[in-house]
DNA sequence: GGACTGACAGATATTGAAATCTGTCAGTCC
DNA sequence: GGACTGACAGATTTCAATATCTGTCAGTCC
């Protein structure tokens, strides 16, 4: 009966478990279940349970990947650029964390564990914030000498408003007024903002 | 024999407790028999094992404030002084993460209930903070048109260098050049920076 | 013959009975 | 008479037996 058992379907099962149980209590014996299928049949499209917590997690961050791409608006000035972008992503994340609390979970999850998928994720954004930058400079809006070094003490000054150890501040009435003084701050800091480079500079 | 027991005597004999069983194994009974004495004797001068640990915590932070002032130095400018603060604060937290790690769970612990010893915690560096920032505005070294709410944007911009919950990436051996990238992004900020405020301004 | 099953070994999680801990307080001791 | 003890009730933790889960693979079934 019906069509071959796919890695896609799989995901999506495993996705909806994982919202339904929760990361601690998710087995591959559910999400076979869910399928209607013996869990030895998951097994022959994910090698282990971690490489297929770590796919659906993967398939999460490139959603996010790609709505904070398409949403880009290249009419607005680099401050605004990326004041609209973190802007973004922060309610992105606090959207996911209050209605996909479990997802989210296993995403935390996964942060602590110092997982391969989340450095791709981290790498992706901060290359972001980067073109951003890059615009800034292009158009003498903002200063620096190190593009890269500059893009990732932005994601770093912002890592409250992103990082998911600080999920429960964000339910604080008070947190969209911290993060616009955190936004200023830094997009005045990138209007003038000369490192000294790690290796000493001229 | 010997003196009353003091209050002092107790805090010291916890401290010693926790920091050879770790807040998780260290118990009421742990503490007395160190002091040898009954349970019930440690129960007259705190109320509850809760309050014991808050005392603790308070005491270990206290010790934090104290060093943390007495080492200010007036003589540096605005600018320098903030980056010496916030790098003898991030020293503290750092060396005190690897060498006292018990003590430092137990305040992670207690961060993460969100308790009020950790908020007064907070308030007092925040007004440090603050401090430094009135120095830079009185000599015109920075610009802002609340202090306070600048005082608070750069604490949290600065978070993955104090916050318990970012204690394991202190680890990294690129963690002082993030650090150095993101004080001289706030700083480059505060010296031109004009945050709208909450309410709007004109 | 390739997708799938299901029984299996070892690893991990659950459970409930026993042990320990917290917090109280009547009573001891200087 | 005030600092301290120690026995106690209820809450929490530990531990070991039991159940479930992960990952494998020989075998079934279109």
């Amino acid at each position: 009966m019906a069509e071959a058992l796919t890695s896609e379907a799989i995901l999506a099962a495993t996705e909806e478990v994982l919202r339904r149980y929760g990361p601690a209590k998710a087995t591959v014996v559910d999400v076979a279940k869910a399928l209607g299928v013996s869990h030895g049949s998951v097994y022959r499209h994910f090698a282990t349970k971690a490489a297929l917590r770590e796919a659906v997690t993967r398939r999460w961050l490139d959603a996010i990947h790609e709505e904070m791409e398409k949403e880009f608006d290249p009419t607005l000035s680099a401050s605004e650029m990326l004041r609209d972008w973190l802007q973004r992503l922060f309610d992105k994340k606090r959207l996911s964390h209050s209605e996909d609390v479990e997802l989210f979970t296993t995403f935390r999850t996964l942060v602590g564990e110092n997982n391969a998928v989340v450095d791709y994720h981290l790498e992706h954004l901060v290359g972001q914030v980067a073109r951003i930058i890059r615009v800034g400079v292009d158009t003498r809006e903002f200063v620096t000498d190190d593009v890269e070094r500059t893009a990732q003490a932005v994601w770093d000054a912002t890592q409250v408003f992103h990082h998911p150890a600080h999920a429960q501040e964000w339910g604080n009435p008070h947190i969209q007024d911290a993060f616009d003084a955190v936004v200023s701050l830094v997009v005045a800091g990138l209007r003038y903002n000369r490192i000294p480079s790690a290796t000493g500079d001229a």
